[in-house]
This record gives C-alpha cells, sequence and structure tokens, in this order.
DNA sequence: GTCTATATAGCGATAGAC
DNA sequence: GTCTATCGCTATATAGAC
C-alpha cells in the first residue's frame, strides 16, 4: 500500500516492482497490483494497457536503477580492484535476490522480447562495464596473468547473479558472502603483483 | 507426451518435471501436467495427493540427477584442476538454465520447507563437494595462494548458475562460456605454480 | 485405477455508469 | 479518472460413477 503522496500511476509501477521482485511476472496478478498499490481496477486499466505494459514500465525502472547503483560504485575513486570490491560488497538484500537478474527464469518475459529487453540491455551493460574496469586493471599492470577483461567480468557478474541463488537455497546470506570472498581472493594475487 | 512404457506417477513425475523447469512452480499447474503426462484429471490425483506433492517427488529426483552427474565430473580420473574444468565444462543445456537453481527464484518453493529441502541438500552438498577437491588440490600444492577452500567452492558453484542468468538475459550461451573461462584463468595461475 | 461432473476461487480484461 | 459489474477462462481440487 503506498500513500497519497505519489499519482496513481507511480504507485502501480511501484506496486508492480515489489511483486515482480518477489514473484516474478507469471506469480504476479494485476489483482494483486491494484491491492497493493491501493487502485482499483478500471483505475489501473486507465493508465496501462494491461499486465505486459505495466511490468514493462516497472522492469525499465528497476534496470535503470540497478544500472545506476553498479555505476555509484564502478564509477567511484580508487584502483580497479578497489572499485570491483566496492561493487562487489555494495549493500544488497540477499535474500530477496537480483530484482533483475530473477526475471530471467520467468518464462513469459524470455518470451516477450519487449520485456526482455530492458533486462539484456542492463546486464550487458554492466558486464560491458565491468570489462572497461577490469581491463583498466590490466594496462596499468594493476592487475596481471592472462586474463580477458570480458571473461573476467562475466566471471563477476555471474558470481553475484549465483550467489543469490545459493543465499536463496540455504535461506541464509552466508554462501553469497562465501562467493564474492571467493572471488576477491582470486583475483587478488594478481592485484598484489602490481 | 510420455509414452505408454512407462507407468502413470513415473509420467507425472516426469511431466512435472519438465515443466518445472520451463515454467517454475508457480508457472505450472496441474492441467498442464495431465495433459503433458496424457493422464486423466483422477488419475493425477488417485497417485498424488495434489500439486505440492507432485512437485515435491519431482524436484527430488531432478535434485538426485543434478547430484549425480556433479559427481561423475568431480569424482573422475585426474588432478583437483581437471576434476574441477571437468565439472565446469559438462555438457549444459545452458539457455534452459539450472533445473535446481531455477526453483529458488519461485517464491511458493522457498516458502515451503519440504519444497526448498531437495534444492538445499543438493547445492548444500554439492558446495561440500567442490570444496574437498578444492581442498585436496591446496593440500597437495597443485593450487596456491590464500586460498579458503569453502569459499572458492561457492565461487565456482555462483559462477555456474550465475552463468545461466548471463546466458538467458541475452539469449546465447556466450556470457556463460565466458565466464566458466574467466573462472578457470583465475584459477589456472595457481595451478601452474605446481 | 481411471473417468466425467461439479465446485469455488482467481485471472486478465472489457463495459459502461458516475 | 475512478468505480462496479460482468465476462470467459483457468487453477486446484472434490465427488462419485465405472
Amino acid at each position: 500500500m503506498y500513500s497519497a503522496c505519489m499519482s496513481t500511476p507511480e504507485r502501480l509501477i511501484e506496486a508492480t516492482r515489489e511483486l515482480l521482485w518477489e514473484r516474478g511476472y507469471v506469480g504476479t496478478s494485476p489483482k494483486a497490483v491494484q491491492q497493493a498499490a491501493g487502485v482499483g481496477q478500471g483505475s489501473m486499466y486507465h493508465h496501462f494497457a494491461g499486465k505486459p505494459d505495466l511490468a514493462l514500465a516497472a522492469i525499465r525502472r528497476t534496470a535503470e536503477e540497478l544500472g545506476a547503483a553498479a555505476e555509484a560504485a564502478l564509477g567511484g575513486e580508487g584502483t580497479a580492484y578497489a572499485r570491483i570490491e566496492a561493487y562487489l560488497l555494495r549493500e544488497r538484500d540477499v535474500l530477496r535476490g537480483c530484482p533483475v537478474g530473477r526475471l530471467t527464469m520467468d518464462p513469459e518475459v524470455i518470451a516477450d522480447p519487449a520485456l526482455r529487453a530492458p533486462v539484456d540491455e542492463v546486464l550487458g551493460r554492466l558486464r560491458a562495464r565491468l570489462a572497461e574496469v577490469v581491463q583498466e586493471g590490466l594496462d596499468s599492470g594493476e592487475l596481471s596473468g592472462p586474463l580477458d577483461a570480458a571473461e573476467v567480468a562475466a566471471t563477476i557478474l555471474a558470481t553475484v547473479q549465483g550467489g543469490y541463488v545459493l543465499a536463496r537455497a540455504t535461506g541464509t546470506r552466508d554462501p553469497f558472502d562465501h562467493a564474492v570472498r571467493g572471488l576477491l581472493t582470486l583475483l587478488a594475487p594478481a592485484a598484489a603483483t602490481a
């Protein structure tokens, strides 16, 4: 339930974002969204064409937010290693999972190019951005070894996404933290030779 | 649709496994299962108490299979690194995702301790088994550095699980392969010092 | 064991009054 | 813009005949 300080479309989008995160696209009904937003049936269909349309608005915003949060860490101060570390250690609601990565397990999101596009786009950009930072580290000699920047970038992002999976399986965030620390120690020896 | 060479419960379980993999628990209806299995309504409820009961049987079998497939690679011949490599490179239907990891994104699976248990158990065992192999490598000096076996094990499993996420986002298996190769090169320098 | 019939609820959307 | 009414369909069973 969202307070009256938000417009109706705004409340619908925010309610949808929460429900998509919690239950996915398949598990989220227009009715549940309306109730969470405190909005009537007809009101929703006045502002949005239907469930896919509303979901698209929600997914776009969530993707945008994820991109901004990642950039806050990766575009910060410090060495390449420090920025990767900042990205990996940034505050996360681990047990809720990744609001974007989660959608990749949803058959109807994957089947609909419009819904998949923001997911694909933001994860692709994040991977490219991580590759830039890794390459920076390789160029400066901070990271060494026969590393391929694009590959290591994929490993970093996969570790995060997979960490969520393992954490949700156990019901504790421990496996996520282990995976991240393991990755940091694997990256560190190269960094230490700088 | 499953051929007549399988018993009715067997066909129901196999059909459920497929649908859980494809659509998750929330997205899988008893009706869809019955049609896929070529079995009538009443027949399903004769053999299983309901959707959760049938799903439990399906999840248990899928978890068991995953454990066996992983052990086939990790319990094989060769060095610790070679067995980890075999595990990472084993044949996978990458774009379908992990039939077990997928379930962790399902709110109703996570909320039901009975359904979550096989998921938690098999991923926990796999993590422990990977840690054993990593520790073996550290003990023999094949792997070196200040590595924590449990942490690296979590990183390996997370990379695989996250690789599926990235692959499904793009619609190609490339990010999965990149993530795995990146991880192998991060593990390799240590292995090379053996 | 398998079948059809029936039941209650919710889904996703449309219609039309206010 | 928002509301209530309604629609055709599916979800998840239960009942009871065969």
